[in-house]
DNA sequence: TTGCCTCGAGATCA
DNA sequence: CTCGAGGCAA
């Protein structure tokens, strides 16, 4: 531990010399030698820490390490023509100019890992890849799986380009990151170059997680302390905390450390691996540092046994660990299996047990949704589990409520599922006192007073208050201004609710009409932020159909739908005149979608509001410039029997993001039917109605050409 | 659901 | 200095 840290020490003098030398414009003639010299000691240092932080095996002293490094810095110095980018000394930048992080699309998306909790789940998640490599013919009666530790932490990517470190992104949604480059450069164990040039791929992405020992992490709050600032809840916090630093001097204090866990993009070459655990020697080899408890097992059971060996180690780590992972190792396997929307087929997590805790049930309260339903919720005694302190819990739903049998004044077990949302397990019946009394089932709306009724069959409450009821008034509202619907900056909860409360606000058209002089007079507003409300409530006026079709919040509606209406409809009027029946043959929408659009529509007052709006000066664009060009604009597909190069899913995404309409019926007003193999009954219909027909290859010819 | 960082702006005190 | 909003990560 205090070896690393005297390392963080010689970043900081990096810091502070690095700052020196960017303003001196020095051109010294530079002998031949010293560029000798000069690389010596660069390869010489990075020999050591390699040595010193992938293979932990230091061959020379810290302070040997750090006389290099100063003799380093002096020649560096001296002859600021020397300086590379990937010299030992430039670990730490300036100050991020740009004061946001840019977002940057991975070019091959990081997805997350299914979970599994216990035994059971892991042998059929086992059997699923056995199925289904055996039906693409492969022999595998015993898989063979890479096991490793699932570190607790924040999941980067590193690229690599001829070995030195172009880039480093976070995980972000999966699709794209945050380019955290300057921060990436300050953590000691992420090699800013590769080792065996010669060797390593031209292209190079590696994946792994930057984490804080236990150790590392009460060193850094006994610093905070020392300088009384805030201490970390904890090191995963900590973790993510320092890579969010736009000052990269700051970073470099932090015991950050990295482990690689796979690559993701890299060139080809004639001796690639073809086994995940090949990759993981290379990387060692490169200079990565990778997990040093990873093992190869033949077979779910044996992967069961590293589970268990795991679990009794994990106290005895010095780092966090949720779980650990098994990986196929044959990447060509891994190929076959593919993923799924969100996660590879041929990788889990098997997660430790979360940690459980006692606390008590203070009380519950009804929580009203954006459409009136009533969640009820568990106020606890706030209490510490897994880092963070918990003070609510949601109860979904009377049902579950009333199956958990939850009192007021229960002692009860929590944890965090999936180690992120509170979930109340059970209630200890033995410690109930005698005055706790069962949680009412509310009549009335406890914000309203409106009638709540319970429809047959459906386990929600919901409240019958509509926008008369403040709560869902003013969820609608924050729906509304939300980013992806009208997007008005600076128009949170804490205004909202103050808006409403003073009755200015009755319905979305409201905002539109506000004063500025009230609006400074409200506690915490000024002139100033009444004039930047106002701004951003005026520009939201220019919108889209996409984003005001969203931001009715008609129930049933997210994102996608409010998309593939616009695309299908291009107007308001045209969406309103549909009936449920026509809906309901939109591929995506169901007879429940149809019904909530032609029922919001139907009503007099969501009309008024929209025609309110219209007067009020909101225009929105019927066409989507949000998106790519639409050469298949208001064609109308359909597709029956079965494509042999795509799946009909493929095929109807592909339609759709060049503009068209996919049915799953034929009528009038189909353009084009797609026949693939074995059609139905639909190419009769399409047939009588005189609809274009193209075959399979015809339709990839125009997906290309269009 | 919680905790963290950053920004802008209001509040407070000298 | 403090707060709210917004964005991000798990």
């Amino acid at each position: 531990m205090y070896q690393h840290y005297n390392y963080w020490l010689s970043g900081l003098v990096a810091y502070c010399f690095c700052e020196v030398v960017s303003e001196q414009v020095l051109d010294i003639m530079t002998s031949p030698k010293l560029v000798k010299r000069v690389e010596n000691l660069h390869a010489t240092l990075h020999e050591h820490n390699y040595r010193y932080y992938v293979l932990a095996d230091p061959v020379i002293s810290d302070q040997d390490y750090d006389k290099l490094f100063q003799d380093l810095q002096t020649l560096e110095h001296q002859n600021p023509s020397l300086i590379s980018t990937d010299s030992p000394t430039q670990r730490v930048g300036s100050i991020a100019k740009d004061r946001l992080f840019r977002r940057v699309t991975h070019r091959i998306p990081m997805l997350s890992l299914q979970n599994v909790f216990d035994q059971q789940a892991l042998l059929e998640f086992d059997h699923r890849l056995k199925q289904r490599l055996q039906s693409e013919g492969i022999d595998c009666r015993v898989l063979q799986y890479v096991c490793e530790p699932k570190l607790d932490g924040v999941a980067i990517s590193l690229f690599y380009r001829q070995g030195r470190l172009e880039q480093a992104l976070t995980r972000g949604d999966g699709h794209a990151g945050e380019d955290i480059t300057s921060n990436a450069r300050t953590i000691r164990l992420i090699p800013l170059k590769l080792r065996h040039q010669g060797y390593c791929p031209g292209e190079l992405e590696v994946r792994g997680e930057v984490y804080i020992s236990r150790q590392g992490f009460e060193h850094l709050n006994q610093q905070m302390l020392n300088r009384n600032e805030r201490v970390f809840a904890n090191p995963r916090n900590a973790t993510a905390g320092s890579l969010r630093q736009l000052d990269s001097g700051i970073t470099a204090q932090r015991p950050l450390l990295f482990c690689a866990y796979s690559v993701g993009i890299h060139s080809t070459w004639v001796n690639a691996p073809k086994l995940h655990s090949q990759w993981l020697e290379i990387l060692v080899e490169l200079g990565v540092p990778v997990s040093r408890d990873y093992e190869v097992k033949q077979g779910i059971e044996a992967c069961m046994d590293y589970y268990k060996q795991q679990l009794l180690k994990r106290t005895t780590l010095d780092h966090d660990i949720d779980g650990v992972v098994y990986k196929i190792d044959d990447l060509h396997q891994q190929q076959l299996l593919g993923s799924v929307s969100h996660a590879p087929r041929w990788a889990v997590a098997h997660k430790f047990p979360a940690e459980e805790t006692m606390s008590i049930v203070k009380g519950v309260d009804y929580q009203v949704g954006r459409t009136g339903v009533l969640t009820p919720v568990a106020r606890l005694k706030p209490t510490q589990i897994g880092g963070v302190t918990v003070s609510n819990a949601t109860l979904h739903n009377i049902d579950e409520m009333q199956r958990k049998d939850v009192c007021v004044g229960d002692t009860v077990t929590i944890r965090r599922a999936g180690d992120v949302i509170p979930e109340l397990i059970s209630v200890s019946l033995a410690k109930r006192p005698s005055y706790s009394q069962p949680v009412p089932i509310p009549t009335t709306c406890p914000v309203c007073g409106a009638r709540v009724v319970r429809f047959d069959k459906l386990v929600a409450l919901r409240c019958l208050g509509g926008l008369s009821c403040k709560a869902q008034l003013k969820q609608s509202i924050q729906h509304f201004s939300s980013r992806k619907a009208l997007n008005i900056d600076g128009l949170g909860v804490q205004l909202i609710e103050q808006l409403v409360d003073q009755q200015w606000v009755r319905n979305v058209a409201d905002l539109y009409q506000l004063d500025k002089n009230k609006l400074a007079s409200l506690p915490r507003m000024g002139m100033k932020s009444a004039e930047n409300l106002l701004t951003a409530i005026e520009h939201s006026k220019q919108t889209t159909l996409t984003r005001l079709i969203y931001g009715l919040g008609i129930r049933e509606v997210g994102e996608v739908t409010a998309e593939l209406l616009t695309r299908h409809f291009h107007t308001l009027q045209a969406l309103m005149q549909a009936d449920a029946a026509y809906l309901e043959q939109l591929d995506g929408v169901g007879s429940v979608v149809a019904q909530s659009i032609t029922s919001f529509f139907a009503e007099p007052h969501n009309q008024k509001q929209l025609t309110d709006l219209q007067k009020l000066g909101l225009v929105w664009l019927e066409e989507n410039p949000e998106t790519s060009p639409k050469l298949l604009q208001g064609q109308i597909w359909v597709l029956t029997g079965r494509l042999r190069t795509l799946s009909r899913e493929q095929a109807a995404t592909r339609l759709r993001a060049l503009g068209a309409s996919v049915l799953t019926q034929i009528s009038s007003r189909v353009t084009t039917l797609v026949v693939g193999e074995a059609p139905g009954s639909k190419q009769g219909h399409a047939e009588k109605l005189g609809i274009e027909q193209i075959n399979e290859a015809e339709f990839l010819e125009r997906l290309v050409s269009t």
